[in-house]
DNA sequence: TAGATTGTTAATCGATTAACAATC
DNA sequence: TAGATTGTTAATCGATTAACAATC
């Protein structure tokens, strides 16, 4: 089985799936079915089972998906049995509340540093996180073996510093910028633009 | 032509379009073609001219489409010819960065309006923007009609919040807690949530 | 006119769902 | 045993792509 045998869209569902399961462990739940999990997501029973069985046969007939098992192996399946290194490019409003965000580290990664190209900001502190120059950012990176960065410059920045990170060794890049960037394919890319999730809806208004 | 005739899927894909072109605009260009403006999203030409033409008939053969006058059809598409005023729910870090946040004017939406719970908080000053009870935020939201919110609370209170903005009329909701929440037919939700998509990628790390 | 590119149709591809035997 | 629910197959549904006549 490589990884590109399974379809990326079943691998985006996964993590989904896995926020739902440790909501319901946190209620202190220890069973689910497909079916109460679809519900709560609003998918079908059947894809959750469809999906789930891509990876090996974690449910049990007539009683259906230990939690805590399931969340185990969602987990083992995502790469998530340690914590993720990450940096954060760009110590404006969006790269502050990232550093802040104590979200992260329950979900397996967590920000520990944190760059910015003005002369006013490196040196102080956003959180535990003290901002350094982007100007050394490459090696840094580096040496520390980061493998996980989010991307939150300006538009204009954005592809410079993608460049950046990638002759860093960095494999996966969270983009706050507002524009598409080119990466070779051994990285992967996600988006995160308010913007555009809004302008979806707002076809629908009125 | 009812909304629901053309796919969800293709809405969302407007929006990409949109922002490439208007980037486009920027840089002085007048004209591109579906296969330009693939190139730059990653997506086929097929795929854009069959999703613009969903809409109309945009383009000029031989020569492509005009950017601005494509442009001014994807906004009037998307009820983007206005700006929408938009509330924050939650004045912590994320409240607080969408609150400075520049970003959105130039796409069709400003943010008019922050909620918290904590007294210690309400009052106070984010940009231009002063805290308000979120005791008092039916109302307010009702009377200035405001259609779309970003709820930017922690995951156990984003239900009890949303049903208060479903209450007072909001029709969309950019949901920033990681969790599932319900809404009737005629309230859209998107989400954002940075940990799912870190986690989609995970899973190719290593 | 020749070259380029659209809008659209038909073919292909892929994802979702329904159904059910297996079995806890 | 009877009831419930899985994992999986086949059928359905929907989205993407290829191809090309129309035409700028």
């Amino acid at each position: 089985m490589t990884k590109h045998d399974i379809p990326g869209i079943v691998i985006g569902r996964l993590p989904l799936y896995l926020r739902a399961i440790q909501r319901m462990a946190q209620e202190g739940q220890r069973v689910t079915s497909s079916q109460e999990l679809g519900e709560r997501l609003g998918v079908s029973a059947a894809q959750i089972r469809k999906d789930l069985s891509q990876f090996g046969e974690f449910g049990k007939q007539g009683t259906g998906y230990n939690i805590k098992y399931l969340s185990a192996q969602l987990r083992r399946i995502l790469n998530l049995d340690g914590v993720w290194d990450m940096a954060i490019v760009g110590a404006g409003d969006v790269g502050s509340a990232l550093a802040h965000y104590q979200g992260f580290r329950d979900r397996g990664f967590q920000a520990t540093m944190i760059f910015d190209k003005d002369s006013g900001k490196i040196g102080t502190k956003i959180g535990a996180l003290a901002v350094q120059d982007i100007a050394n950012m490459t090696e840094i990176i580096r040496q520390a073996n980061i493998k996980v960065a989010m991307v939150a410059t300006p538009a204009d920045h954005a592809q410079e510093v993608t460049d950046q990170l990638v002759e860093a060794g960095v494999k996966a890049i969270l983009n706050y910028a507002p524009i598409q960037i080119t990466v070779p394919d051994d990285v992967r890319v996600e988006y995160i633009d308010p913007a555009t999730h809004l302008q979806k809806m707002s076809y629908y208004l009125e």
